[in-house]
DNA sequence: CTGCAACTTCAAGTGCGCTTCAAGTCAAGG
DNA sequence: CCTTGACTTGAAGCGCACTTGAAGTTGCAG
């Protein structure tokens, strides 16, 4: 019965994640299992798309729990909509402060100050990382 | 004795962060406050600063035991040096794969495929930000 | 000087995202 | 047919980053 389907096992490998994470995420409505051999989950290949996404998604800040709503959600969902422009602007303002971050890092390993911390281009990062200033 | 110097609940509304927070940040050496007045902790304003630079590297995706030992780290530590670097390296693949979701997220919320996952916009998401090809 | 709101400590609890364990099932190779 | 090892379930455990609760102390407004 090896009609294109996967076991666990290759899933998890194609996916990087583990088993216990694969049906973790079943239990949490995030994938399922396209059928059964025995007692035993044979998956659709699209799943390990479906996964890229998943921690994709996770990795951007959404919670599983989101993620599933997501998954879960009616393209006429208007409030659906709107949340995920939120999660948009969220996601521009959290790129623009690892971008600041990554350029601090960049100096920081070049930086001779000695406590880091007093370094006045670590400084500046701090300043301009900081969105509301303090009142 | 109002020295400059702030309490708690000053450092909390500045930084944003719960009091239990600060004394939990303490607890890991995060930071450390300048005295004390009587039992209750007084800090310098510096400490705002260092906390908007916790907070950055905390969601930079820092552990809080990480920002401590750069905090420690002499500046002629070359494998930290390393690891930041390391560390940029990554913010640099992190940060293309939010810009990718973010596009993704603007696009799911105009888009009109009904399992949103069915999108070939989505799709086309999903296979850039996937990093290695299943095998 | 008194009262109380805000602080203090320490320990236990919470939520998320899994992992691990114990006990059992079963598909498939020899 | 029998073994074996990869799977199964459900419950408990873990690491991180805090929060909450209980019990006690104290600066300071009135």
């Amino acid at each position: 019965m090896d009609e294109g389907l996967l076991d666990i096992a290759e899933v998890a490998k194609r996916s990087g994640l583990a088993p216990s994470a694969l049906r973790f995420y079943e239990q949490k409505g995030l994938i399922s299992a396209t059928g059964r051999n025995g007692l035993r989950r044979t998956y659709d290949p699209a799943t390990v798309d479906r996964l890229a996404l998943v921690t994709s998604a996770r990795d951007a800040g959404f919670t599983l729990t989101e993620i599933a709503e997501l998954f879960a959600a009616k393209p006429t969902d208007s409030a659906l909509r709107a949340r995920l422009q939120a999660k948009a602007a969220d996601l521009e303002e959290r790129i623009a402060q690892l971008a600041l971050m990554r350029d601090s890092l960049l100096h920081a390993s070049v930086c001779l100050h000695d406590p880091l911390v007093d370094c006045p281009d670590f400084q500046r990062f701090v300043r301009s990382a900081r969105p509301q200033p303090p009142a």
